[in-house]
RNA sequence: GCCGGGGUGGCGGAAUGGUAGACGCGGCGGCCUCAAAAGCCGCUGUCCUCACGGGCAUGCGGGUUCGACUCCCGCCCCCGGCACCA
């Protein structure tokens, strides 16, 4: 193709001169006028990043272009899409690097900020940098400290001790990521667990709200799914189990158990107890104590993370105390055992080891007694049990109600242990309070102050921001509390309620609250007064799609959710659920092995964005797998997308005037069709296919290509590759941006459909030829045509034709004897 | 163990129960060019056949159906998450 004349496409230049002049013209970017003006709002929403000293990598970038197109989409359909960026810039990362590197985190987050915020923009997406945050500045967590004080106020923030890993040696508190195998990351030493004072907000409370309201929402399966994995409602009761002296009397005191199969209590043999339960002592009889002592001692050795460690033999030891089976009437002796968890039901089971695998175990290390309550199909009574049996069955060895179905038997027996003042029903949540307190430095103040005669009160809104300040030895140390406590200067202070002298409370908050609530504020980055206007928050919100990773599907997800019910309880927002569509995105692999730094197989953006442009590279991206399922990258890939968009640009600017040839124009309307439906449902790499495989049709045979089979490309492949699609709109004499002024391409419904289709010819349902025909041909036409097909007539030959079987417009079957 | 998602050419991946392998990479052969970049044409699952054709092929084993990558039953393997949750 001769072009003299004609410049080559040069991504770098075009890319570069259409960022220039999006900043320029504020193409992305609203007043907030403009917001508050919007006739039809999208929040399209992209989980903001951290940003680390490496920059940004290829997974957030092929998050962020999976988001991006679709609001390039959206903002083609005429919406008025806001697409905001932010940092989400607090937290152990940047506090651990630091420490690492001696700089400090409030000289190295800001140069991050600088360095993301360029590679964003060379990357091309519609962010509206007018209206972005930063969580580490005290404009920001100004409001994050408000939300706290919104839940405190409420009754909804509490003080309570809770365990932490420990580092002996280092002498601090460690996360559970910064615990190896039992030993600190640094010292190697064995972590143990401290219980200290943090606080918590009580979500919990809402768990059944948090679990209810899953149904509303439009969101990914895998996600909802994992969110009620993680909320964990279960149904039981909670029983009532006396404690006897020595005499065997009843002392008065019970211990309560919760279970989900009430219908075993005529099994329950014994009971654990959790090592750090509060009546241990209680029930612990003379002779055991010391045996007891040191079972608890070694449980409170163990970090946190190897306490939760599975297959690992049962260990316990006896009390010498008794409790009464409140069904069986049966003194039963009382265990203490790890894998009895105080933070889960009462701290306490009643053990079936006929019927729970891990009582099973335990029962027969330690030869305790075990009786079949449930006999499937083909037991009875007597079978002996091998092993745990958690199937179905009819109860037996449980007194009047043998011979129940297990289901009716835990109805009933609850209803009978109620009825004697023995337990009740109960609903039981996996979900934990969200602890929120961290002994650390870079966050944001808890704003709370501990006065001697008043206890914990909050600062005064007015008074906020807590700031931050700038310690230049904010490493722990062997205090063991946050580094904030050794800044006495700071922490001493005047009680806000009755004056006297106080100290400011020196935890600081967990990074997910700085991310459970951003998304209210990014509209309302304009005010310095309020955390989100009431105007712009009733206009903009809830966010229309939210686009993210699936590692975020409990924690952020959940909390953000928590967050937006209570604000929504205390009449600050008109909605309770703050994401309306979620939709996660898949994983991206490189040459079938996941990226990590150990492998060295991470994909680098900036030298690929360098040689073959960012259009390229997001177009790439799109195309290489199924956007919610994720693909793998292979650097030679991306040849396919480079050399599409050089032919692109070649048809564009060589095309004629001419009248669109039909069958071509057929084509450009299907693919219209297609990728209209498949860029709103996220199946871009189909879609990419589809502008693919257009333009290979427009071109074939290096025929002369007309306008208006060619245009409709360029707007169909904008959202993917908005710079080139700009340059071309702009270089075929369009006025302004291809974004502005809906201008996604229209089909003609007519114009989609061919004047022949191929149909197949099978017999025996093998294919043996295909025939050429009018679409919407009748039966007897089509048979008659397939009958007369070479090969077809070939395999019909001395057979008998049992049955047709005609699909019209697609096959004919002979079925043949 | 539980909950998701998968298993299709050399590779990434397409296929409302109806022509398996679209689109792309890679490979092979050719064109254009001083050369490079970009571009263009043809072939490319596998086996048999000079060819026309035909056989075999969607992790494994069954089933339903005129017809199964797709639906049902039973396995195996891979990826992600949760995990002593009573």
């Amino acid at each position: 193709m001769a072009n003299e004349g004609r410049d080559a496409y040069a991504p770098a230049e075009v890319e570069e001169k259409w960022q220039r002049l999006w900043e320029e013209r504020g193409t992305n970017t609203y007043t907030r006028e403009a917001l508050e003006g919007a006739p039809d709002p999208f929040y399209n929403l992209m989980m903001f990043p951290y940003p680390s000293a490496e920059g940004l990598h290829v997974g957030n970038i092929y998050a962020f272009t999976g988001a991006d197109v679709h609001g390039r989409y959206q903002r083609m359909r005429g919406h008025t899409v806001f697409e905001p960026i932010g940092f989400d810039a607090f937290g152990i990362h940047s506090e651990n690097f630091a420490l690492k590197r001696g700089i400090h985190p409030m000289d190295l987050i800001p140069s991050n900020v600088r360095n993301f915020t360029r590679q964003l923009r060379r990357t091309g997406g519609m962010f509206d940098w007018r209206h972005t945050v930063d969580t580490t500045d005290p404009a920001y967590y100004r409001w994050t400290q408000w939300v706290f004080l919104q839940l405190f106020e409420a009754g909804l923030a509490e003080r309570k001790e809770a365990p932490v890993n420990w580092c002996p040696s280092c002498k601090t508190v460690l996360a559970n990521e910064q615990v190896i195998a039992g030993a600190c990351e640094r010292c190697g030493t064995p972590v143990e667990q401290r219980r200290i004072a943090q606080w918590f907000f009580k979500i919990t409370r809402y768990a059944q709200r948090l679990l209810d309201n899953l149904a509303t929402l439009d969101w990914s399966d895998s996600t909802r799914k994992a969110q009620e994995n993680w909320i964990g409602r279960s149904d039981g009761a909670e029983l009532r189990f006396p404690v006897l002296d020595a005499d065997g009397d009843e002392t008065g005191t019970h211990i309560d158990v919760f279970t989900t199969r009430p219908d075993t209590i005529f099994g329950a043999t014994y009971m654990v107890l959790s090592p750090e339960h509060p009546l241990v002592d209680d029930v612990t009889e003379e002779g055991h104590r010391k045996g007891v002592f040191a079972y608890r001692e070694e449980a409170a050795r163990k970090d946190l993370v190897a306490r939760q460690k599975t297959d690992k033999t049962k260990t316990g030891v006896f009390t010498g105390g008794y409790c009464r089976n409140p069904a069986t009437g049966e003194a039963i002796p009382i265990w203490i055992a790890d894998y009895v968890l105080m933070e889960y039901g009462t701290g306490a089971i009643m053990a079936v080891p006929g019927h729970d695998e891990r009582d099973f175990e335990f029962a027969t290390a330690f030869e305790l007694p075990i009786v079949r309550v449930v006999a499937g199909a083909g037991d009875s009574a007597g079978t002996p049990l091998t092993e745990a049996y958690a199937g179905d069955g009819t109860l037996v060895n449980s007194g009047e109600f043998d011979g129940l179905p297990w289901q009716e038997g835990k109805r009933r027996i609850t209803e009978w242990l109620e009825g004697r003042g023995l337990g009740e029903a109960r609903v039981n949540y996996r979900l934990h309070d969200w602890c929120i307190s961290r002994q650390r430095y870079w966050g944001p103040p808890i704003p709370i102050v501990h006065c001697p005669t008043c206890g914990p009160v909050a600062v005064p809104e007015s008074e906020l921001p807590v700031v931050l300040p700038r310690v230049e030895d904010f490493k722990p140390d062997d205090s063991g509390v946050s580094p904030m406590a050794r800044v006495e200067e700071w922490y001493r202070t005047t009680c806000p309620r009755c004056g006297g002298e106080a100290r400011r409370e020196t935890d600081v908050s967990d990074t997910f609250l700085d991310s459970g609530w951003y998304f209210l504020r990014y509209p309302s980055t304009d005010f310095d007064d309020r955390p989100f206007d009431r105007g712009l928050t009733t206009r903009w919100l809830p966010v229309t799609t939210y686009i993210g990773g699936n590692e975020h599907a409990v924690l952020h997800l959940m909390y953000a959710r928590f967050l937006t019910m209570v604000l929504h309880d205390l009449g600050h927002l008109p909605f309770e659920e703050p994401f309306t569509v979620f939709r996660a995105h898949g994983l991206i692999t490189h040459d079938g092995a996941k990226m990590s730094k150990s492998r060295g197989n991470v994909v680098i953006p900036d030298p690929i964005i360098e040689e073959f442009g960012a259009d390229t590279f997001r177009l790439y991206l799109m195309f290489l797998g199924p956007f919610e399922e994720g693909g793998d990258y292979r650097d030679e890939g991306i040849q396919g997308p480079y050399g599409f968009l050089h032919r692109l640009w070649d048809t564009a600017l060589t095309c004629g005037d001419g009248a669109p040839e039909a069958s071509v124009e057929r084509k450009v309307h299907r693919t219209i069709k297609q990728v209209t439906e498949q860029v709103a449902t996220l199946q871009y790499n189909t879609a990419v296919a589809a502008l693919m495989e257009c333009l290979n049709a427009v071109r074939a045979g290096g025929r002369q290509v007309a306008r208006a089979e060619i245009e409709p490309l360029v707007a169909l492949v904008a959202p993917f590759a908005p710079h080139i699609a700009e340059e071309l709109w702009e270089r075929m004499g369009n006025e302004g941006s291809i974004f502005d002024g809906a201008r996604w391409p229209a089909y003609d419904d007519a114009k989609t459909v061919d004047d022949t289709v191929k149909v197949a010819v099978q017999v025996n349902g093998k294919l043996r030829g295909t025939v050429d025909v009018a679409p919407g041909s009748p039966e007897a036409a089509v048979v008659a045509a397939a009958r007369a097909e070479e090969n077809v007539s070939r395999h019909l030959e001395g057979v008998t034709v049992r049955k047709v079987v005609f699909v019209k417009d697609r096959l004919v079957n002979f079925v043949v004897s």
